[in-house]
DNA sequence: CTACTTCCTGACAAATAAGGTCAGGAATTT
DNA sequence: AAATTCCTGACCTTATTTGTCAGGAAGTAG
């Protein structure tokens, strides 16, 4: 069962990082790999994409690097999958790759159900904040 | 975002395509993979391996096949998805592929909200049964 | 200006998983 | 015994995912 092919999860991981590192000017592309274990030049690939998402923005040249441009608590783990996901003609059947694809015409049982299902997956995704999530991990941290 | 691969998908097809012939003795791998678009020959592998799970029986020979030993009212979707995932070594969590894979200890931010997702979908699979699709179905049926 | 650092871009390569096939064998029934 | 069905494991093909690379463009410092 995947739900989100490893490149977005990267894409969450790395807009988790840059938002810990928010007011601290810009954080590079190596750094934000370093601290989530991301392939540099696969991060790389996937920061740049994410730009058309509208939620963060790069600056080159030294100092550079990418920042975030709305607020943790005002971004959604579904903004990212959604715009990661957008990019790829997204499917209205979960079960066939198109309509025309399908060998009951769009119209089968099951397409209800995977419907149901994908309203389920989005809800969590569309109630989960970054912010949450960093306040989550800041109560994980144990101090052992 | 993929949920079930085709392969389990058939493999819920063939199951509900069982139950539809349910009383008319034994249906043949053919027959199954004729009403429901499925390649015979991978059919075959799947109803097969379905065996394990104890929903349906074979029986070899003239007048062989396929029969659900089980009611349609007694099977879920989750049923049937999870005896599927079950062979392929089961992930605690959905991010890495096992725990020591995991570059954060198996104790990510992120596990939490994938075991959310996870039971999300696994709500919907468990609460739907092989006989709510067959009368989804018989509503759905348009007599154009 | 020039050297350095950073992001940017598209093409490309490798690894993995999914999807599907095949031949020959084992039961079962007529 | 002949026909029919399931059974089995090994195999192949294709698609997707995951990444890599080289060279360029833009910004900054000195």
């Amino acid at each position: 069962m995947l739900i989100a092919p490893k490149k977005n999860q990267y894409a969450l991981r790395a807009i988790f990082e840059l938002a810990k590192q928010q007011g601290k000017g810009p954080t590079k592309v190596s750094d934000i790999a370093k601290a989530q274990s991301i392939p540099v030049r696969f991060l790389e690939v996937i920061l740049n994409q994410l730009k058309g998402s509208g939620l963060l923005e790069a600056k080159r040249g030294f100092y550079g690097g990418y920042l975030l441009v709305r607020e943790p608590d005002k971004i959604t783990v579904g903004d990212i999958f959604q715009f990661m996901e957008g990019r790829k003609a997204s499917v209205s059947c979960v079960t066939c790759d198109s309509e025309s694809d399908c060998p009951f015409h769009g119209d089968c049982v099951f397409s209800k159900m995977w419907n149901r299902v994908k309203d389920a997956v989005f809800t969590v995704f569309n109630e989960t904040t970054i912010q949450d999530l960093i306040e989550s991990e800041k109560k994980q941290t144990k101090v052992i």
